[in-house]
DNA sequence: TAGTTCGCTGCAAACGTTTGCTTAGCCAGA
DNA sequence: TCTGGCTAAGCAAACGTTTGCAGCGAACTA
């Protein structure tokens, strides 16, 4: 029923190997045979079988894209994006949701293994360890996170949090949170890192608060605890959790910013929709997923030099933080027990 | 390099075909030779290809998933549930978009054809006749459109129109607008048809706005058009259009619901973290992901009973839709010219 | 004119599987 | 002892391509 490279050669009245030639070295073949081939393709309604020949030539020109969570905003834009890129170099992709699950990663990179050229595994939660094994079975490019010896595109985020936390300190505020994200994220570790580096040179002090799901849900859940440590500017794991927390805020009657000031990370589209627009450090999370692409097609004598690519960060202030409030006893719903003190 | 079936075959000392049917028959070998042949493929690190054996069986294991934009927060939750229904049943999935071109779909959907065992087409925007036409290259299901013929998973939007209608009516508005999605789309034109039919039933008056892209964009834009009509309700064609329209009028100082009711499509995430939360007709979008990777899988005898499957929607009643205003002039904002005259 | 190069095409092997057919060995029944 | 049936395994063709090699005229070189 489908019609092969032997129909067309059948049916223009050549051998097989010109009409092969005729699409992957059409250079070889007599422009008039040449003609004649693409025309009865064209009638016949061929296509090209890419798994036939893959088989031979080893390339499948297929991607591999892994992501933790499909339905996280976060990783859409990045989708589109690569996938975007690798159809533009002629490269399909396979999606797969990992549900924040370290061995369904690990089971998806095998399977799809002997089906791609290379795997993009997005924000990936498996161990260092795990990954630099996997990239001996498939060519891997590690979106948000570095690892020895592993081409990587990562956001600096180190630098956001820097800026956020500069941002809450010049606002006035002593006490500062950060809500933190999964075990296995490497971005979460940075931003601990850094927010809590910046929080002592500034002579801030930093509560750590988690870890949690990197879900509105986990925030919503977490205004709670955040109001029991008495910080009064809180940077989150992501936007998602941060525009949790402002919700579990309002149902606690607590004013943001006049109260407590709140910023994420990410920059996703739901930010500058909700109210107050949450500030928020933007990463490039299109240009990653261009990158990544770009990164796994390139030919391997380049890919040593361009292993890891930063790409830059920036703190997009908005209506979620202001100055601190004076009296952060004010801070609190009736309810809620402080914890620890306060040093002002 | 990559460990193939004959390494397996030859380590252990039996015959390829024996190593082969270990793994797809293997009720056919003695189970002695089955567990050394398993114990060696383990050991070896063995991972069938399934190109190869694709291109035999004439079964790829794959699926093409195929949206208008994956950006667009009303697929992503559908595209998570139809990989996840089709990775459970060994199925790995294409996810492709198409930034709205009927094109580019048509191109895919070849492109795809061969390479899997059928395409799920979301929201397609290309017209019926080159649906069917394509139906003969590659099993098809179609998400959110009505092909004679052809298998199909949709959305009930046009009782969720009704019920929108109905609440805006109920609710004293005698003045209502669709705005309007883009023109190939199959929803967009049930939403029409069924906001029109309710609104003469109930003896209101209905002004079609548009068409336009699918986009909070292009509702931030419309908001001018929407005031212009002189409707108190706006059912518009997704939720994302909604709220971009509900910046568009808060830009313009009008008060929702208080001057302006707006009802959206889809129950997005998004719909209940904005302020006010919104008024939208729930589609049940995962659901129809897995139904209709179900339907792609099916043997195909059972296929043409359930050809064509119609989920529930359901009017979920937020904050953004509230009593008719009293005079309608109190609506538009000062600069606004009005256009046409009101029936009362 | 003979030899060499060149452009085009055909031939056949190969890629990693699956699968219908055949064979080998064994046991039961007669 | 022979026949028949059964189980387990091997053999080889096939799936739709690509590609190194060889062949063959024609055109160029000497």
């Amino acid at each position: 029923m489908p019609v092969t490279i032997r129909d067309v050669a059948r049916a223009s009245g050549v051998h097989v190997s010109t009409v092969s030639r005729t699409f992957s070295a059409p250079h070889l073949v007599n422009p008039e045979t040449r003609t004649r081939v693409l025309s009865t393709a064209e009638s016949l309604g061929y296509r090209p079988n890419r798994a036939a020949r893959a088989l031979i030539t080893g390339r499948t020109h297929n991607l591999g894209l892994i992501v933790a969570d499909i339905a996280n905003p976060f990783f859409p834009p990045l989708i589109k994006a690569a996938e975007s890129q690798a159809r533009q170099r002629d490269y399909h992709v396979f999606v797969a949701d990992t549900n924040e699950d370290a061995l369904v990663e690990e089971e998806l990179v095998q399977a799809l293994a002997k089906q791609v050229d290379g795997v993009l595994l997005c924000s990936p939660r498996m161990s260092n360890d795990h990954i630099e094994q996997l990239r001996r079975e498939v060519p891997l490019v590690v979106v948000n996170r570095l690892v020895e010896g592993i081409p990587a595109v990562v956001m600096d985020v180190a630098q956001g949090a820097k800026a956020a936390i500069e941002h809450l300190v010049g606002l006035g505020h002593r006490h500062v949170a950060y809500l933190a994200g999964p075990r296995g994220s490497w971005t979460n570790r940075e931003l601990r890192r850094a927010a809590t580096a910046t929080a002592r040179a500034l002579g801030a002090n930093l509560t750590v608060l988690g870890p949690h799901q990197p879900t509105e849900t986990a925030g919503v859940g977490a205004a709670e605890q955040v109001l029991r440590s008495g910080a009064t500017g809180v940077l989150t794991y992501n936007d998602l959790m941060a525009i949790g927390l402002l919700e579990g805020l309002h149902d606690r009657a607590v004013k943001v910013p006049e109260q407590l000031s709140v910023i994420g990370i990410d920059d996703i589209a739901l930010s500058r929709l909700i109210r107050p627009k949450l500030t928020t450090v933007a990463t490039p999370t299109a240009a990653a997923g261009r990158a990544a692409v770009d990164m796994l097609l390139q030919p391997d004598d380049d890919r040593r030099t361009t292993a890891q690519v930063t790409l830059q960060t920036e703190l997009v202030v908005r209506d979620s933080t202001g100055p601190a409030p004076r009296r952060t006893a004010a801070s609190r719903p009736p309810s809620a027990t402080p914890v620890g003190s306060l040093k002002e």
